[in-house]
DNA sequence: GCAGTTAGTAACAATTGTGAAACAGCAAAT
DNA sequence: ATTTGCTGTTTCACAATTGTTACTAACTGC
């Protein structure tokens, strides 16, 4: 499980990260707006935490922007101020939850346990083996059943595969790909990613032009559509 | 929609009820802890609101009590107390949500949808869909029905179209796009922005020439009526 | 109505992203 | 030692998107 930190202030910063560390989530952090949105432009998160005063760009302003491109991920506001407006501010830009600072730790934990909880309910389960349009996929031993029978994936085909479905009827883009698949700092642009769903069309798509299962959504990345 | 209101206090309760019903949910209405838990048993709720204090068997124990059959409805908790202690206690019952008293309604009317927005989490269930006039957008796949059938956005298309729709039937200044789609540093020509905007036009209103949608503010920004 | 400004339009240019094919690395088989 | 086959990567041409320019139309305040 992977979180978003954005707080400015480094003491709060270093507490409530250690804290999610203690609890085994995977945390990121940004000092500011900017960082912040670039962060999640790149990677993927479970859970964002938004402190409301940053400099430059405002928490709110971040939530915004975050949710012209993504509605799914859970987004909790922290402020300083208890002013009820700021609240309802933050809930109108799209934020999931909000906690007034000085906040209790436990709280904080729980609630984010809750955003989780309730975010990654239906997706959660990923089994061994996956099954659409006639197609079978094993997971385990990596073989496969397609357009010309049964075959063997290779490993990171398998990988690939198993994150679109994991991830299906929701858009990953290439930078998510990248650090799942490949790990972090695969710089170059690369091509590579086209080529593997290239495969996955020939071995799965009744027509490979016409893609009806896996879909490119330019400018974003990927879908797999279960 | 259906929610569970348990209050004790008559004006607290006919207020919250009165505003949740003009929002068109369908209130039930409980004053003690048995009386809660009785209609719970008996009926389906999308969510309930429960106030701690209560006669006899308190909100805690209500939140409990329900956790034990039914792990799924959300239940959002309301106390006149600001106490850290309380609020974790609740969390720790089972409870999603936390209000205290005196609260604003508008928040409490964000949350409530906040947390039904995240529950109905059927499958084929797209929360990021969008309709008006006829028209359908989907902000996940970026499909689009328009004039001339569907047909699908591009990224920098669906963002703007989802600013303008957030924040439908208000002014959104050329600042204001510029900073929320093309980000802090880039700044395209103003005329970009009047291209998409001609696009959309294009796209959904009956007579472009004569936008009754994407209406243009002169000197200000745009506007679009929803 | 006139000058100054802002918005609408379309053609075009720049940029960026994509698919497909060529290419390289490597290990097993010959 | 060479070939073969498989896996994964890079190159490249082309297509789609995005941005600019130049011009026209519409509006504002006089």
């Amino acid at each position: 499980m992977r979180v978003l930190l954005v707080e400015d202030e480094e003491n709060i910063r270093e507490v409530v990260k250690l804290n999610l560390e203690m609890e085994n989530y995977e945390v990121v952090t940004a000092i500011d707006g900017k960082m912040a949105l670039k962060h999640f432009r790149e990677q993927h998160f479970d859970v964002v935490l938004l402190d409301v005063m940053l400099p430059e760009i405002d928490g709110f302003q971040v939530c915004e922007q975050i949710r012209l491109t993504d509605m799914k991920t859970p987004v909790m506001m922290l402020t300083a101020k208890d002013a009820v407006g700021d609240r309802v501010t933050g809930l109108k830009k799209g934020a999931d939850d909000y906690l007034t600072k000085p906040f209790n730790l436990e709280e904080l934990l729980l609630r984010v346990n809750n955003l989780l909880k309730r975010s990654s309910q239906s997706p959660k389960n990923s089994p061994e083996m996956y099954e659409f349009g006639g197609h079978k996929v094993n997971f385990a031993t990596f073989e496969a059943e397609g357009n010309n029978g049964t075959f063997t994936l290779t490993k990171k085909e398998a990988m690939l595969l198993k994150l679109l479905v994991d991830r299906k009827n929701e858009v990953v883009s290439r930078q998510q790909i990248l650090q799942s698949v490949w790990g972090y700092d695969v710089y170059p642009s690369t091509r590579t990613i086209d080529n593997f769903i290239l495969s996955f069309r020939k071995y799965f798509e009744e027509n490979p032009k016409k893609p009806t299962r896996f879909l490119s959504i330019r400018g974003v990345g990927y879908k797999f559509v279960g």
